[in-house]
DNA sequence: CGAAAAACCTGGCAGC
DNA sequence: TGCTGCCAGGTTTTTC
């Protein structure tokens, strides 16, 4: 479910937890995206978390002696709980024990993942990642250089993780719409100028997208239950049919590698 | 090497 | 009321 504004409003929601000990962790489903490492709960108990922080669409907890990286997958979702409430949801996988809370994961689909490592930087899941969006380092002439080298569409481009983090299906199709840049279009056929289009709109996209709590299409809810109302300020994903808001041509859905797009076919091109 | 397709899972919903 | 097939917010692995 969650693409940046979601896991960022998650980190938000569970930021007390910072300068907390996390007291030890229960673990009742091993079987995530990838097996839950034998040695987890023991090498990370008993720890202060010293940061809590995203990388990308990762969640990470800085331990004394180690970090914890947590992925939500498709389905994935945090929420807080008291210490000795024992209320189960069915997929309830993983209890983080603080003090007086704890936080538990759950993931029906179970593509999120955990790891622990001594070396965040050199972790497989992190050291590949490009810059963040938000950050300087993703401006328009990074793009440019990236689009003038590869063979694909803008959409596959920008959902790539190796080449900016955190855009994901429904906003890749939000940014190009503000853009104006159809989503089918060759990266390499992209000006500077459309570059910067581009730049601007994820921007200006994922910040509006975090200002409200990030996007619940029905079960994404942050960790303390709020939904989040970026819903309400999606211009094109889910609107195939509908009019564009800006030139009242119909919205068209269509597939680029088997995910759905959604577009203006007056407006973006 | 890069790009496309398959794979990992469960649940909900449309259609028969 | 089943059953089948398809779709879903992600990312890695395999195949071409």
């Amino acid at each position: 479910m969650p693409e940046l504004p979601e896991v960022e409003t998650t980190i938000r929601a569970i930021k007390k937890f910072k300068n907390q000990r996390l007291v030890n962790i229960n673990i009742y489903n091993r079987n995530l995206r990838w097996e839950v490492d034998k040695n987890l709960e023991e090498d990370s108990k008993n720890q202060i978390v010293r940061d809590l922080r995203r990388r990308a669409k990762y969640i990470i907890f800085e331990l004394d002696k180690c970090s914890l990286i947590l992925h939500l997958g498709m389905s994935g979702s945090l929420r807080i709980a008291g210490k000795n409430e024992n209320f189960f949801i069915k997929h309830d996988h993983i209890e983080f024990l603080f003090e007086n809370e704890k936080i538990i994961y759950n993931d029906p689909r179970r593509f999120g993942s955990i790891h622990l490592t001594k070396n965040i930087d050199k972790h497989r899941l992190i050291n590949h990642l490009g810059p963040e969006p938000l950050s300087k380092d993703f401006n328009s002439e990074y793009l440019y250089n990236l689009c003038l080298k590869s063979k694909t569409n803008i959409k596959t481009l920008l959902m790539n993780q190796k080449n900016v983090v955190g855009i994901g299906n429904i906003y890749a199709s939000e940014i190009l719409y503000l853009a104006k840049i159809c989503p089918f279009k060759n990266s390499f056929e992209l000006t500077l100028k459309d570059c910067e289009k581009i730049v601007r709109a994820s921007k200006k996209i994922l910040n509006a997208a975090i200002r409200v709590g990030g996007t619940t299409l029905k079960d994404f809810y942050s960790a303390d239950g709020s939904p989040g109302y970026f819903k309400f300020k999606l211009n094109v994903y889910g609107r195939e049919g509908l009019r564009c808001k800006n030139c009242k041509e119909k919205i068209v859905r269509e597939n680029i590698n088997k995910r759905a797009t959604f577009s203006c076919p007056s407006c973006q091109s």
